[in-house]
DNA sequence: CTCTTATTTATAACAATTCTAATGTGTTGA
DNA sequence: TCAACACATTAGAATTGTTATAAATAAGAG
């Protein structure tokens, strides 16, 4: 069960962080990281873990996906009041989100250009800017 | 334009939305309608309604809220995910968000612009963009 | 190993929101 | 007018996503 060397670049990553490679950390790590980009819920991700074989406490991910994006590993996207995601593509981009299915997609930052933004309000700075275009689904025919 | 009836105008507005002019409505649409542009949560609202002297439970706060949404003379914005924002601005802007003390402010559509935006994937409509700028507060030199 | 401290865990606590089912109110039309 | 019905309101319970707590466990240093 742990005799191959998948975890190499996770653990090596948790390191970096600065994060003890646990048990847990690193078979989370792995859900998220050895997938290309990816966005989840802590609940969906539990979900994961468990299917996977892995015992994980649901505090456990709560806790992982925010020390994971304090240390910049992911990254929160607010896009619906209802739930938070967690994406793992951290650099400059913005989203497309599927209203109905909470699916979410990126868009490049470089892609993309914002002009006429007003100046941030006096004592305070930007921050960040997110752009979300919301979709709706139209009913497509099933193919 | 300002009557000597004060309610004439939420009264119009509601009966044109199809929605019944109950007292609760009635008051909360005063409340939200007669001071320009405004960003409101349900617990605020009701917290003002009561103090407003207006016996509201928070129940219709929220159910009023909806409704009025549904009707669109409030749209709902998304930037925080622990609470729900509503605006009585429902005409095309952004947001400024300032985040650790919860602060909305608008940014007019028609002075930023968008390009570059890919189209929306098969089988779907952009239904709305959303722009939030995300600000932190007193900056601190970085980078 | 043994210590020390970080991490994990189950579970309780929480906050925002929605649901429920009982009661009250606006509107209609005879 | 007023009875009758559909729609609204309400208090409180329930639900949901998330965070806090405190005890048990595991990681890294020596």
């Amino acid at each position: 069960m742990t005799q191959d060397r998948p975890y190499a670049q996770t653990l090596t990553r948790l390191r970096d962080a600065g994060l003890r490679p646990t048990r847990q950390r690193l078979a989370l790590g792995r859900l998220l990281f050895d997938g290309g980009d990816r966005h989840v819920t802590a609940e969906a991700l539990h979900e994961e873990a468990q299917k996977a074989g892995v015992s994980v406490s649901l505090a456990t991910v709560y806790n992982t996906l925010h020390q994971f994006t304090g240390a910049h590993l992911l990254r929160e996207v607010v896009v619906d009041s209802a739930r938070t995601y967690f994406d793992t593509n951290v650099s400059d981009h913005h989203h497309f989100f599927v209203e109905n299915s909470g699916k979410l997609m990126d868009i490049d930052g470089k892609q993309i250009a914002i002009i006429g933004l007003p100046d941030a309000p006096e004592g305070t700075g930007i921050a960040r800017v997110d752009v979300i275009v919301r979709l709706a689904g139209e009913p497509h025919p099933e193919s």
